[in-house]
Formats: structure tokens, sequence, C-alpha cells
DNA sequence: TCTGGGGTCCTAGGACCC
DNA sequence: TCTGGGGTCCTAGGACCC
């Protein structure tokens, strides 16, 4: 039997963020939507009783929302990763091993804890509890799939009071019969349904599944799956965080992008935005590829989509590079007329790819011009460091922006702006 | 009026080569 | 007119995750 693997999970992170800054949101429901306010993308047990399902769309909430006073926030992503920083140090503190998985789970090699192991779970918890103040789940099994069964038994039934052991046989066999194959990691509703036609419902039956007939139904992906059910390791933690292969910038568009100008501007804040993203970690890209379509929800409206790409050579991460390739990009892809074409776009986007270290950029001839061009990028770093991001941009991106994205219910950052620090008052 | 954004991995099929 | 077999590499698209 391999050595334990925990699988620690902020509840309802989003929601618990929250609620840190305002004890008045306990115990009601509250809901944190996507970006542009789109669709539910977080909620707290009230609001799931309410069947408050993940993704709704917005609109379609309206009704709820106001029967039952739901509080509703636009999400606030420099709060939520200040947060799950200082939730993964926490939890950096109780083993040599972990592995940061999402903005709200990490994985922790517990080999040689043996019989405390159980101990240990629970100081985690109680540490992460106190000193971020963040409610979480822990799930402990011989491999990474069963930790997140394990994690996600611990979070549906309470007799388990947050902590769940998979490496104890007898609690195995009792949950495994349990559980729906469709919640097991990996397998998404195309595999479900598969399972189903094959009369695999639960995941001990997908657990008893031969292995040739899972590589059949689902390719090598389901076959892991199955060993690791089994107790056999076939993903191991990544305590390194291994190189990033691609990056993306997209966003959808407040109010649709109807001319090449409205359309040009929205790819100039993303080209410019993947830029900083590029050095922020010390990458530069090889290709970019720029995009933009309609909006897929209305097919009773004119459709069109297109995509481009091009490629950087040498490989970049200059603002006027990247920015340059994209609008080349739609240069060549718009259609018609550029005061509107017809087609309402709703949804523009830039992805990197071929991504290499900046220190293993291979040298160019231009050696000494690309130098100056990475010494004005370090300047407009910090200028738009030091006084705000978008002190400094590209004219193309428009003095004016018609194009925006909505968060009409963001909370405060509150702790990583000076100004949106709580003030605490005393009596 | 209004349906997110950013990733990974795998496979099939085409292009190309000898 | 006839028209092999086997390999590699690349890309697009599917499926999945949080």
């Amino acid at each position: 039997m391999p050595e334990p693997i925990a699988l620690i999970d902020c509840n309802n992170f989003y929601i618990s963020c929250e609620r840190l800054f305002d004890p008045r949101l306990a115990g009601i429901p509250v809901i944190v939507l996507s970006n542009n306010d789109g669709c539910a993308i977080a909620r707290s047990e009230e609001a799931k009783i309410l069947g408050i399902k993940m993704g709704a769309p917005a609109h379609h909430l309206k009704d709820k929302i106001k029967a039952h006073g739901i509080r509703v926030f636009s999400s606030n992503y420099t709060l939520y990763g200040d947060i799950s920083r200082r939730v993964a140090t926490t939890i950096r503190d109780f083993s040599p091993v972990t592995e940061v998985y999402s903005i709200d789970e990490t994985f922790v090699d517990l080999s040689g804890f043996g019989g405390r192991m159980l101990d240990h779970a629970g100081a985690m918890r109680a540490a992460v509890r106190e000193s971020v103040g963040i409610p979480t789940c822990v799930g402990i099994a011989p491999t990474k799939t069963l930790a997140k069964l394990a994690n996600y038994a611990a979070k549906k039934n309470p007799l388990f009071a947050g902590v769940c052991d998979f490496m104890d046989e007898t609690i195995l066999t009792f949950a495994l019969p349990r559980i729906a194959a469709g919640e097991v990691w990996g397998v998404g509703r195309q595999t479900e349904a598969k399972l189903t036609a094959q009369g695999i419902r639960t995941v001990a039956q997908l657990r008893a599944m031969p292995l040739p007939l899972a590589r059949k139904v689902g390719t090598v992906v389901l076959e892991r799956i199955v060993c690791e059910l089994q107790g056999i390791r076939c993903i191991d933690i990544e305590a390194v965080e291994p190189q990033r292969k691609g990056m993306a910038v997209t966003r959808s568009a407040g109010t649709p992008m109807l001319t090449f100008d409205a359309l040009m501007q929205a790819m100039t804040a993303h080209a410019t935005r993947a830029a900083e993203k590029l050095r922020s970690h010390g990458l530069v890209a090889g290709h970019l590829n720029a995009f933009f379509h309609t909006n897929p929800h209305k097919p009773d409206r004119p459709q069109h989509s297109a995509s481009r790409s091009i490629e950087l050579s040498p490989a970049s991460s200059s603002t006027f590079d990247l920015v340059r390739a994209a609008r080349r990009c739609v240069e060549k892809s718009w259609k018609g007329d550029r005061s509107g074409n017809g087609h309402a776009y709703t949804k523009a986007g830039v992805i990197l790819d071929d991504l290499v270290r900046e220190e293993d950029r291979s040298r160019d001839l231009f050696e000494a011009d690309i130098e100056r061009g990475a010494k004005l990028m370090k300047a407009l770093d910090s200028v738009n460091d030091q006084f705000g991001k978008k002190a400094l941009v590209l004219a193309s991106e428009g003095f004016k922006r018609t194009y925006t994205t909505k968060a009409d219910h963001r909370s405060p950052r509150y702790t990583t702006r000076l100004s949106d620090l709580p003030v605490v008052h005393l009596r």
C-alpha cells in the first residue's frame, strides 16, 4: 500500500473569502458571479439548498435573488488570490512535499506520519482556520484520485467531521458504492454516459472495471483512473511547478463590439495584458493567436467566428510586439466594412504558445534592439506598478474605452489595497 | 438586455519523408 | 495504366478540470 496523500480543500472558497471580512454574511445565502457578472461560480450552502446551480446564468436568477434576499458578489480575484497564498503558506508547515493544485486545493504528502495521520490532518485544518480564517475539509488516501473522493465524502457526510480517511479499508468499502461514478476526478459528462451504457453507475463498480475494458471505453485516461481507484499510484504529487505551455487573455464584452475599431481596442488591451503576464512569469512567447466571435448562446442571430495565428520571431514578451501581432491578425481576419459588418462580437482574446523562459530564448542578430526593448518594458511595468494598472497604455487601446466588462457587485480589495483596508472601531 | 476565464492532456488525421 | 509500407511531426478538436 502506498504512503498516504491528503487533499485539503477550502469549503466554498470564494464565499468563505467574502465572509472573512463581513460576518453578516454567515448563515445566509451568498453567491459569487463570474467575470462580467455572467453566471454563478460559487455558492454558499444556503444558496445550494435554494437550488442555485453551478454556472447558472445570472439573469435567470433574478427572481430567486429577490425572493430569498440572496447576497450577490462580482468575483474579486485579487482578494481570492491573496487569501489562497496565505492558505498555501500555512499548509506548507505540515509537510515537506505539497502541491498547490488549484486556487483552493492543495495535495499534501503524508509519508511517514503513520498512526498520527488523522491528528496531523486535524491540526492542519485548525491552523488554516485560525491563522487565515478559512474552513476546509481533508481527504486522505493512497492515491490522488482517491484523496479527491475522500475529500468529497468529508464534505458531504457530516459523520466524518471534516476529515475522511480512505486508508481505512472499512470506510472505503462503505463509501464507494454510495458515490456516483460521475463524481470521480477526470470522469466528466461524456465519460459518465459511456459508463452508464456499460451498466457502471457507482465508484465501486468503476473500481472493479477490467482495465482493458476501461481503455476501450475511455482510452488511457480512464484506465489510469481505474488503477488509481484500486490504490495503484499513476499520478504523482508535483512538488515543483511545471513550466507552463500556454497562456491566454480572453474576455467577454459588456456591450457587444460592432465596429473594427471597438474590436481593435479590446484586442490591444488583451495583448497588452498578455505581455504583462508573460513578463511577470519571466517568459517569452513564440506564437500568438488572436480570435473573436459572436454570442453562441444566440443562434438566431448572425454568427461569425475568426481566429488567426502569427509567429513571433524572435520570441517576445514586448507589449509592442504582441499588440502589433494581435492587430495584424484582426486586420487579416476582419470581414467587410470597418464601420460594422452586421455582426455583434461578444468575445475576443489572445492566446500565446511556445513559451520559453526569457533566459533560454534563442539569441538573435538584433540583440541590442531587443535589450533596449526589454528596458523599456521594465520601465512600463514599474510605472504601472506604482501608479496603478493602465496608468500607461498604448494609444491604440483608446482614450475613451468603448469596450467594458461588468462587475457591479465587487467587494473591496481588503488585503491588497491600502485604501480598502477594513477599519476596526473599538468601543 | 444579460450565459466566465484559464489551463492540461489525449487522439485522429493530414502532410511529409524515405 | 499501374500505384507500398512505415515512420515522424504538427495541428485541430474533444474532454476534462477548477
